[in-house]
Formats: structure tokens, C-alpha cells, sequence
DNA sequence: TCCTGTTGACTGACCAGTCAGTGAGTGGAA
DNA sequence: TTCCACTCACTGACTGGTCAGTCAACAGGA
């Protein structure tokens, strides 16, 4: 640990800001409309200084992604024993996903919308939609297996939950009770009797 | 009708010409990222052109968008009877929304990335999601009256069908069979017994 | 001859990234 | 404690390059 003087303390600090302004405003105009002059401007500091703390647009853009990365919170919300029944898991889950996506709309926004474009990005939502529905799906298998589910494909719930959330929180905030509503219609359908 | 000579159709062809190239290369690259040049290059011709069929750039994405709509096709696919049994009508709409969205990936690519910078996207991607599911909506909740479907709110697995699908086709293409298999599992759940 | 599709040089604005310079804070020497 | 050499966060003018949009001129069909 290097000792913290007012200077290193007020330089974690700027690059805190720095990266933070960048996600607001990445996130609201879209990464290529937003210039270094832009966020030198929301953090009222001089343009030249962004490159003080970051080598290149790109790099601030990975500083980003870095900091508020969803995944480990994701794994965290995944590790749940085989053993323990679909109907508790599935809506600790759907909760839970909810809430890490909830809290920081703007990040959700910006990766969807740019990972088309920047492999980067691209490779970032993919390690946590693939990862997500893998681990989901597993603990679905182990739950047919278990002989609390029907035999089916569980790849198949396992993306309708991921992406009805993800798709909740594209758009404006809404919707109470969607996420145990979404688990009550995977497991027992809509169908009458 | 304007009469057509050599010269007018020559005209639409090219104007068609620059439309499906835009498409292409603003789904591959971002809209910003994609210049004129680039356009006028894919089409081999000189970039002043697109100056004589388009206003500006933002003119050549909305002729895209209106092109390429897929509202009215939307449309046609939820135009059903209340009265026709939900298992045989989800199955079309889920297969049918998944032909249409499938027939052009680059531009569903393209209007989920540009969609939250961009109002007139945004608006375009609004009027296809909120109509769909809003019909979907209601046609779900006239099963319901009709005793065929248990008593639920039909928003929930209305958005889950929506944005299941649409998730698959923005990724890579894979998954067979995953529109009937999805459709089962709303309708019957995955719960044994 | 008129009309119109087409060309490509040109303009002005914008932007990522550089760099020489400034001054406040730091820490070691006396 | 005082002094001062040094570090480094910070500034803003500048550069090289890019790009949307303009326009005068051209060519060939109607």
C-alpha cells in the first residue's frame, strides 16, 4: 500500500470523477458523440488533464467497464446449491439480477448499445449473458434431474428470464412485482387448470 | 404514378442502392462511424451524390428506418381472433415475429445501438415494442375471460415472449426450435406434474 | 436545348491527442 | 522548524487529421 498524502488522495479522487462523469455521458449521447472535452468539461477540469489519468478515449472507456463491472455481483447472485428448490432460487435470482441491473441503468444502456460496434464492450456483455444463462441453466438441469421439473430444454427459461430483465431496464423504470410474476409464469404457465 | 423512363428508374435503383448500403454499413460500424464517403464507396459512386437523393445523414437513416419498417408487417402478424385457442395462436406470432426479425438481424443490430441516442430510433423501436406487446396484451387477457388461460397479468409473459426473441436474434444466429419450446413453457410452466 | 444524375475539389467545423509551461504540495537536508 | 529542490496534477494552445455538407462543372438522356 503506497502512503496517502493530499495529492494521491485528491488524484484517486479526480480519476473517481473522471471516470463516473464518462459513464453519465457516454451512457446519455453514445461513447463516439461524447468528446474528452465534454467530460473535461462535466468535471471542470482542462481537456489535456484526461490524459493524465488515461492513455486514450478507448482506455477510459475500459476504466469504465472495469469499475462497475456487473459480473462479479452477477456470480455472487448465482452461487446457489443444486439442492435448494427452484420456486425460492428462481425468485432470489430474478430479484436479485434486477437489482444489480437496477442500479446502474446507465451502464446497461451504454453496453447494449455499443457493443455492436466495439468488440471490447461486445466481449464484456457476452462473458455475462453466456456466463449468466450457463450457470442458470445448469442449476435448472440439476433441479429436472432433482425431479422438482418437468423434462424440458432449461436453456430455454433461462434466457426469457435473463433477457425479460435486462429488457425492463432498457427502458423507462417501471413495472412492480415483474420479476416474481415472470418466475410464477416459468414455472407454472399461464394455462388454466 | 410519374411516368417511368430509363433515366427514373436508373434514379430509384441508385437511391435503393445507397439505402441498403447505409443499412449495412451502419449496422456493421455505428451510425457515427460510418461516413458518407464510406457509403458512396460501397455504392461506387462519388459521395456528392448522396447529397442529391438525401438531405443529410440523419435524412438517409430515416429512409432506412421507413424502408425497412417492421411495424407493418407487426401488424399483420397480431391482426388474430380472440376466439382462436392461445396455443396455436402463440406459436404463430412467436415463429412469425421471429421470421420477420430474423429476415434482417443488421437492422434490429441497428436500432437497439442507436436507439438510446437517437430519438427518432428510439421512437421507432418504442411504437414496435409497445404496440406488440400491447396487442399481445390484449388478446391475452380476452383467453383469459374465455377460461382458457388462468387469471394473471398478461404484460408479464407478453414482454418475456417480446424480448426473448428479440434477444436471440441479436446475437449470433444458433437455437432451434427455441420459439415452440418457449411458447410451452409459458403456457405450461416447467414445474413437474 | 433543357434537365438531371453525377463528379470531386473545397470549406469550415470539430476532435483526439501532444506538449511546454505553471504552481502548489511534498519530503529531505540543514 | 525553515528552506528549497523536486514532483506531479493541471492548463490550454496547438497539430494533424477527419468529416458533413457545398458547389461549379460535366455528361448524356429526354
Amino acid at each position: 500500500m503506497v502512503r496517502q498524502t493530499a495529492r494521491t488522495l485528491q488524484a484517486d479522487q479526480r480519476r473517481s470523477e473522471l471516470i463516473d462523469a464518462s459513464l453519465r455521458l457516454f451512457a446519455e449521447r453514445g461513447f463516439r458523440a461524447t468528446t474528452i472535452a465534454d467530460i473535461a468539461a462535466a468535471t471542470g477540469t482542462a481537456h489535456g488533464l484526461v490524459y493524465h489519468y488515461f492513455d486514450s478515449k478507448d482506455d477510459l472507456l475500459a476504466a469504465v467497464l472495469e469499475r462497475y463491472a456487473f459480473l462479479p455481483r452477477l456470480r455472487a447472485l448465482l452461487a446457489v446449491s443444486p439442492d435448494r428448490p427452484a420456486a425460492e432460487v428462481l425468485s432470489e435470482i430474478a430479484v436479485g439480477l434486477s437489482e444489480v441491473l437496477g442500479e446502474r441503468p446507465e451502464l446497461l444502456r451504454l453496453v447494449v448499445a455499443e457493443s455492436p460496434t466495439n468488440p471490447i464492450v461486445a466481449r464484456a456483455l457476452a462473458r455475462v449473458t453466456e456466463e449468466g444463462q450457463a450457470v442458470l441453466t445448469e442449476y435448472l438441469r440439476a433441479r429436472i434431474v432433482a425431479g422438482e421439473l418437468r423434462i424440458h430444454d432449461p436453456t430455454v427459461p433461462a434466457r426469457a428470464l435473463f433477457w425479460a430483465i435486462i429488457a425492463k431496464h432498457l427502458g423507462p423504470a417501471d413495472v412492480d412485482a415483474f420479476e416474481t410474476d415472470l418466475v410464477a409464469v416459468l414455472l407454472d404457465g399461464i394455462r388454466a387448470d
